[in-house]
Formats: structure tokens, C-alpha cells, sequence
DNA sequence: GCTTGTACCGTGTGGTGCAATGGTACAAAA
DNA sequence: TTTTGTACCATTGCACCACACGGTACAAGC
């Protein structure tokens, strides 16, 4: 398979990579158990950094749509094709969007809600 | 009432401002009905931008604690006792930190959280 | 020795929001 | 005319964060 990354794109690198794989996955250019190359490796290919790639594999890997074994290489997972459409991020948007909605139908100020924000994510655990 | 802001300190002025009014009204040093300074002038005994002040009012009103009345001036509310304990702060942190918990334990990055925050509080209606 | 994924240290750039400042203007009422 | 709260234009300094980069190191296995 092909990827090509645009460094000029609006999208963020590693987004890119994560995009084109789940793309390559859905359209069946991508089967299960196929190998992927490896970090160094395609951080080579595309003149990019070791870690970007290696973010980007590292989410995919979250998302079940890759796994890696180590020092065996990285794989398709089985499962890829129906993982790869699960959208995690709709399932975020949708759940804060109606937080947020609820905090400012009471008079919470905009920057209320950031600070409130700001000072939880800066906590491991609440 | 005196009311002392200090420059130099961790909290914002209009925060400042805010928790003074509250604590005298909480300790019964303002009644209900008391007319407070219009906002030029505690703007200009405290030598601070009228905009710092009409913040630290413009909240105070939406929590109930003071009333204002156009040209008339601004006066502690009839319930401000009451309205001024309530922490409305709290209830956003509660609510907020058990969203965001959700999301860190299904493997949602961090990062990711913000991301979709960031998107959503940068409209006005979703 | 080489590769694998992974983890840690750090740097730099660009974007964004907040707090506070300045000035100007308005309608309503004393 | 002056004062009231409120609204709009703008800028400055500060702080946080995402992204990408560079380097180094490790254990596991070929």
C-alpha cells in the first residue's frame, strides 16, 4: 500500500497515518495478519520521526485495528475491518457536547467550564 | 465595607472582588437591599478598569447575590445569604470529572479529551 | 550485531484562551 | 448634564498545550 503524508495538510501527521490505515483496512488493501513495517522503518520511508509513527501505531493498536508482538513486528488485527469504523472520538464529542450544553443552560460562564476543565485534567485520578 | 485587591496575588481581581462581597455578605457585614458602589466609582476608589468590576457584578447578579437596577444602582439581594453559599462551581467539577472519567477508562487520550472539548466550546449552540 | 516496540530525557513552534487594560458609545432617569 | 449599567471596538502579557522533532536507552528475540 501507498501512504502519503502532507506536511502542509491542516490534519496533524500522525492523524494522517491513523486515517490512511483505517482507509487501506476498510477498503480490504489491508487484510488481517498482514505485516505492517516497522516504526523505524516507515518513519524512514516517509521522512518522519520515529515517535510519530510510533504514536500513531500506538493508537491504532488502542482502537484494536493493529497489534503489535513485540519484537515480532506489527499486524492487522482480526477484527481490524469491524474496529476501524468504530468512531471513538463521535461517542466523545456526542457525550461532552451534552455536559457542556448543560453547564452553560444553567449561566456557567464559557470560562468557568475551561477552568473547571483545566484544573481536572491536570489530576491522574478524581 | 472595605474591599482591597491585591495585585500581586495568585487570584484574578474580578476574582478577588467576587469573594470579598461574598464573605461580607455571608457575614452579615451587607444586608439585603444595601446599595453597593456603582461601578465607576469602586472602579476608581480601587484604582482598577471599570471592566474588572462590571465582571466581578455581572457574576455576582447571575448567582443571585446582587440585584442591579439599571440607573438606579446595584443592591444585595433579598436571598444573597443564601445564594452566595452556593457553590455552582462544584457542581460543574462533580459533573465534568465524571464525564472525563469515563472517557480515561474506555482509553480515550487525554489529549484526545481536549481535543473534543476544545472543538465544542468554540461554538455556540450544538 | 541487528531489529523489534517502548520509554525516557529534552527543544521549538504555533495556536488559543484568559485577565486586564484603553477608549467610545448608548438609553434611561435623576 | 450627569450618573447608571451595558455594549462594542481594540491591545498587551502570560500561560498552557499539541505537534513534531532529536537523542538515548532498554529487554526480548533473530
Amino acid at each position: 500500500m501507498n501512504i502519503i503524508v502532507d506536511i502542509e495538510g491542516p490534519d496533524p501527521l500522525f492523524a494522517q497515518l491513523i486515517q490512511q490505515i483505517k482507509d487501506a483496512v476498510f477498503s480490504d488493501q489491508l487484510k488481517p495478519g498482514t505485516a505492517l513495517p516497522s516504526i523505524r522503518q516507515l518513519a524512514n520511508d516517509l521522512d518522519l520521526n520515529n515517535k510519530t509513527v510510533a504514536k500513531a501505531y500506538r493508537l491504532l493498536e488502542r482502537d484494536s485495528v493493529i497489534q503489535t508482538k513485540g519484537y515480532r513486528g506489527t499486524f492487522i488485527h482480526p477484527d481490524a475491518k469491524a474496529n476501524c469504523s468504530i468512531n471513538l472520538n463521535e461517542w466523545v464529542t456526542d457525550k461532552l457536547s451534552e455536559t457542556i450544553n448543560e453547564f452553560r443552560n444553567s449561566g456557567v460562564t464559557d470560562s468557568e467550564i475551561r477552568i473547571a476543565f483545566g484544573n481536572l485534567m491536570n489530576k491522574r485520578n478524581i
